[in-house]
RNA sequence: CGGGAUGUGGCUCAGUUUGGUAGAGCACUACGUUCGGGACGUAGGGGCCGCAGGUUCAAAUCCUGUCAUCCCGACCA
């Protein structure tokens, strides 16, 4: 490609709506383009880059036996009113209506849809397994777009789906995946962490996520070096470890503790340690009421205490009047003496004697209560968020947590959808029996922030050569000197010979233009042909993240192409 | 959906407090001088100041409403 007359519109200056580094270098590189809201245009540069994500997945799902199709993205509402999405999705789907009145929605995921392609097309178990997958436009109206191609709210996701007809086989696709997966992940050159997930929404048993770690992640993970376990926050097993209990020994007793609201509070005014507290959450699961309690210095994992409490909607934090209904008292007393609603506790205070709790009275709490003897849990369970330095439930070790972009999710959805939709096969017996399935997510544009945010410097970005958008760039120093020009336009050619994928600067701009671009949209390979042409010898430097400190190279001008193609 | 902020040429921003003919830098066009890390000079083009009402002799500036965008939280590839 021509650099004059690529359609390049590279920034000096910063967008002001850009806070995170991959979307600053995005836009100064050209790459894509705000339209609205989580809505992004991708400009000849960016899509270079996404068009290579999509290869190299394709290649290894279809190395992985998973065929290709392409569903609409337009979708009648039938099929997930069928299962039940329609309403479980809710507002994060974007729902239209045709000219008859008719609902539609913008496919957020589709499920639905390959599982009714496989009802309507496959009968027979000798047809199985199977594994389907699309790389497709996906529309979700998220609450917070955020961070450019990162949280958006039209993207691109490969979607991929497999058929078995017994768990063994649906642990194999699974497996098969797994291992397609991490060969993706690796050629995108991403460092990722594998973490167990909680499978959320889509339901099901098994669910893993593909981890990129960078302080701009929304996800915390845990991890263990020591054994290797990883898991997402949400999912991640507590271990407990108990603290000294406060020494008073004796009975249950109402203490007044006037304005003290917080945690940090009553630290200070009972002179007590956070892990003597226990406290006491109301939330509200559907239409109902519950408490949970954790020890004062732990934080509860409201994923884990949704799946625990089991309600299909959203658990959320009790409105403050509903909570000073329930306990009688101002919002920061709640305990669960004489509490009418079910209380679920978190496996480590059973480690506690003689704590503080709330007393359901303004400004009163109690001390030295224990459980059994002071109040009876409805549940216990884990439900607190794991912390760095907490005991690896594997090993024993302290574990360690860090955030993470999550650029792909598989899932053993098991019998889930195909259950609610009727997806059967007919076994050698000729019995009708229902489907496994598994589904696989990656997120194709997510990808590419997410190799931008992991490889950069202050100069921008620094491609893996398997997703740059051109291989090499060649550089003439002064656009007028013909000499330069020629060669360059002739090692330009001999790289295009050879099928790398090559950009010549052929611009009239001064060479520090140049390279400051070159810099910027992150070129692997630079050659520069300046003035020792007449000597035959031209230069080539590799894009690093060591740039500043790594030497230019001078070579002959055929050596330089025989670079090029090493590098592939 | 709660909290905070911002809307002025393609980009970054000043001007708003105290109303009085719309500014700068970058980018763009032409010419000239330059040419190894985002050059310089001269001359140009481009903005109903987010939108709609209102107050006023006069509104980017004051008032009301509305829309949009970003950030912080609760949700997800």
């Amino acid at each position: 490609m021509r650099m004059s007359n690529l359609l390049l519109p590279t920034l000096r200056e910063v967008p002001a709506d850009a806070e995170i580094t991959s979307h600053k270098l995005m836009l100064r590189a050209a790459m894509i383009r705000r339209l609205g809201s989580g809505i992004y245009s991708y400009l000849p540069l960016g899509l270079r880059v996404l068009q290579k994500v999509e290869k190299i997945i394709r290649e290894e799902m279809n190395n992985a036996g998973a065929q290709e199709l392409l569903m609409p993205a337009l979708l009648p509402a039938e099929a997930y009113q069928a299962s039940g999405r329609w309403d479980v999705f809710g507002a994060s789907m974007f729902k239209l209506k045709d000219r008859y009145d008719r609902d539609y929605c913008l496919g957020p995921t589709h499920e639905e849809l390959f599982t009714q392609t496989v009802i309507d097309n496959v009968k027979s178990y000798k047809e199985y397994p199977m594994t389907l997958y699309q790389i497709q436009t996906k529309y979700r109206d998220e609450a917070r777009p955020r961070f450019g191609v990162i949280r958006s709210r039209e993207f691109v996701m490969k979607d991929a789906y497999s058929f078995d007809t017994s768990d063994e086989g649906l642990d194999e696709s699974y497996k098969k995946m797994y291992d397609a997966y991490n060969r993706i992940f690796e050629r995108l050159g991403l460092d990722f962490t594998v973490v167990d997930a909680d499978s959320g929404a889509m339901g099901g048993s098994g669910s893993q996520e593909f981890m990129v770690k960078s302080p701009v992640g929304e996800d915390g993970i845990a991890y263990c070096d020591c054994c290797g376990y990883a898991a997402n926050y949400e999912k991640a097993e507590c271990v407990n470890a108990p603290k000294p209990s406060a020494e008073d020994g004796g009975d249950m007793e109402k203490i007044h503790t006037p304005n003290v609201h917080t945690i940090e509070e009553l630290v200070s005014f009972l002179g007590a340690e956070p892990y003597n507290f226990a406290k006491t959450i109301i939330y509200k699961a559907d239409d109902k009421y519950i408490a949970a309690m954790v020890r004062g210095d732990r934080e509860i994992n409201e994923v884990k205490l949704k799946n625990l409490v089991g309600c299909t909607d959203d658990l959320e934090l009790a409105e403050p009047y509903m909570v000073r209904q329930l306990t009688n008292a101002e919002v920061g007393f709640a305990g669960p003496v004489g509490l009418d609603i079910p209380v679920y506790v978190d496996k480590e205070v059973e480690t506690m004697k003689n704590f503080i709790i709330g007393a359901n009275e303004t400004d009163m709490h109690y001390k030295n209560v224990n459980i059994g003897k002071d109040f009876t849990p409805h549940t216990v369970a884990d439900i607190r968020v794991i912390e760095e330095g907490d005991a690896c439930p594997r090993c024993g070790k302290p574990i360690k947590t860090a955030l993470g972009i999550e650029v792909g999710h598989i899932f053993k959805l098991g019998t889930k959808y195909s259950n609610a939709l009727g997806l059967t096969f007919q076994d050698e017996d000729g019995r009708s029996k229902v489907v496994t399935m598994g589904c696989y997510g990656i997120g194709v544009t997510r990808c590419l922030s997410a190799a931008v945010e992991q490889n950069n410097d202050e100069n921008g970005i620094i491609w893996p050569v398997s997703i740059a958008p051109f291989e090499a760039i060649v550089i003439p120093v002064n656009a007028k000197n013909e000499e330069q020009t020629e060669a360059a336009e002739k090692i330009y050619n001999e790289l295009k010979a050879k099928g790398i994928d090559a950009l010549i600067d052929d611009r009239n701009e001064r060479p520090g233009v140049k390279f400051k671009d070159a810099d910027l949209i992150g070129i692997p390979v630079r050659i520069v042909v300046g003035k020792k042409i007449g000597e035959g010898i031209v230069e080539y430097k590799e894009r690093t993240a060591q740039t500043s400190d790594e030497k230019t190279v001078e070579a002959a001008v055929d050596d330089v192409v025989k670079f090029v193609e090493g590098k592939r």
